[in-house]
DNA sequence: TCCGGATTTGAAATCGCTTTGGATTGGCAA
DNA sequence: TTGCCAATCCAAAGCGATTTCAAATCCGGA
């Protein structure tokens, strides 16, 4: 069934038809309506491809995921992204690529074959050439983080720094001296925005920052577990654990009882939480203390911005940071009497 | 750069170049490189639309997530499929919807809007509604998973079946007789098979189940750890474990620490592992035992399977079936003594 | 009754590619 | 020289929508 079997079906024309779907102004609300009532009943939708190719809109966003960036928290994102997409019938197209240049090149092949309208890059680099290449290539784009060394550009980022701070704050609160940070890769920028918020924090306590107690590791379960450990065989460890995520807070969790410690007691821990449908702080054991922001909806709400951007609203006016939560639980604790220096 | 000015660049008619880009004979070999040449120079790469309107053919694939039903497993598996289709430029379309009636209403867009080639379907029920209707719609598609009720279809599934009877026979012949078997959502086709594996483990070496031994939950950590804790507080605890998920073996291990039991001593453990990157059981303390097998590979495999079956292969002939292996790490231990019945 | 503007409808051009159905050329045997 | 077959190349017809430009119809006011 396509536009001119419907339209001879109806004994309209094309035009007719296509402007009563497509909700244009000057067609006769009765024809409209019977129009409507027959593209239902007969199954009529446009050929996707045949409007895109009319209208120049690809009516998709892409997302290319870098093999080793990619994690848990990718899905969330997606499926955010995706809820919010669904309604204006705006698909999603994931590629995946090995490689820094991989990424590039296929933002290239997708600005040239017109596959999608826009695309939302994640993982940041401060100073991040893809943004030069996309603003050369003309392709609209939105980032999930943002890049502080580049030109303006569309984003969407949350409160990394004022989190890391204040969960740092608290443990020091809580009379804790040495704290460790288990951070993301070395050089992301939401990586050097936590551990700019863990330095602003010990600055502001005077106390000095031991090199050491900063490790830099993908967010795995293992990378947290040898970090942790690593740090616990060396003199003076660490009483405290400001985790990067909850897959390292699980691993340094496990370091921690390894080393005949006691979560929550002994050694204290903050693990930043992308909110995992499958991983809950609440309910684990002890239950974990964790600074939040709902990566879902930072997915849903990077739909909403693209939109926006693409109906007009000036990239450079589109930045938002989110504000992070920070929930207290049992995995924080005094410093065991003896460790405050 | 379309490609009637590549062609007027050239001198040539678009027919000979678009020939010469995409490898038909007629075309001298010297045309053919001065061709790829200018393309290359000029950027040129043939408008994605257009190039579906004129051959019918959409270029991508489909998979729709049912928000309930995705989690970390879903990332790793489109990893794998993107990355095999990558190479044919078959992009992977992804949306997201909340229950299955909107996963139906999903496919029939996308096969009257013509958006998608084929679609990928997962977590199957024994008998899926969602085969008679692609079917009808005449929309390819593959399962992964399986779907023994239902009419042929094309399917790539482990042997759920096998490796939980596996798991279920060595922790047996550990001496284990009260093994609890955590499994999967009921009703689920991989579900199904893992309690038949189970029970078919237990009814060959004469041990009776028990009901309370088998519990039906998400995948979840949380879920984990509640059903173990269950299980613990009723009479005649288990002393083994047979776990869905690595997610859900973390809840179990952390019920068990909880108990107050140590893990392949006093409690042993095989789970189930999708063998996530960041997930690792050989670096887990005690490392975990697993029944194995890459839901990344799988992806790729079935990116490749869909490609056969579009270039005629019949779906009936598509049927293939992972064994899966099994590790034995620490997890796994002799049932402590006086527990044997 | 007739006119002018608003309201509805339609014919045809367009988007950028693929592909059908010829044309044209060159080489070689008759 | 002629004829025929390969080897190349091209003009034009799709693919299925949107959209421009124009025509038809309806209506109230003069």
């Amino acid at each position: 069934m396509n536009l001119k079997e419907l339209a001879s079906n109806l004994g309209l024309s094309q035009t007719t038809v296509s402007r009563a779907l497509n909700g244009y102004p000057e067609v006769n609300e009765t024809t409209r309506i019977r129009v409507a009532e027959a593209a239902a009943r007969l199954g009529y939708r446009a050929n996707a491809s045949a409007r895109r190719l009319a209208t120049g809109r690809a009516g998709a966003f892409g997302m290319v995921l870098r093999t080793e960036a990619y994690g848990p928290h990718t899905v969330e994102f997606l499926g955010g992204l995706a809820e919010r997409l669904f309604h204006d019938e705006i698909d999603i197209l994931v590629s995946t690529v090995e490689s820094a240049e991989d990424e590039i090149s296929a933002y290239r092949r997708a600005a040239a074959s017109k596959k999608v309208d826009a695309v939302i890059l994640s993982s940041p680099y401060p100073s991040d050439p893809r943004i030069g290449i996309l603003n050369d290539l003309g392709l609209p784009y939105i980032m999930h983080g943002r890049s502080e060394g580049s030109p303006a550009h569309a984003w969407l980022d949350i409160d990394n720094s004022g989190a890391a701070r204040r969960a740092t704050e608290h443990l020091l609160d809580l009379g804790h001296r040495r704290i460790a940070m288990v951070n993301g890769p070395k050089g992301m920028t939401f990586a050097n925005h936590r551990e700019e918020g863990y330095r602003a924090a010990l600055a502001s306590r005077g106390v000095t920052l031991s090199p050491h107690l900063i490790a830099n590791t993908m967010f795995t379960d293992e990378m947290g577990y040898r970090t942790a450990q690593l740090m616990f065989e060396r003199p003076n460890p660490p009483t405290a654990f400001v985790a990067g995520s909850m897959m390292t807070a699980l691993g340094i969790f496990r370091a921690i009882r390894s080393a005949g410690f006691e979560l929550g007691k002994d050694v204290s821990m903050i693990a930043h939480d992308d909110v995992f449908p499958y991983l809950n702080a609440d309910t684990m054991v002890p239950t974990m203390s964790t600074t939040r922001s709902s990566i879902r909806a930072a997915g849903t709400r990077v739909g909403e911005l693209i939109l926006q951007m693409l109906s007009g609203k000036p990239a450079a006016d589109i930045h938002e940071l989110w504000p992070v939560e920070m929930v207290l639980r049992e995995s924080t604790g005094r410093a065991p009497a003896g460790t405050q220096l």
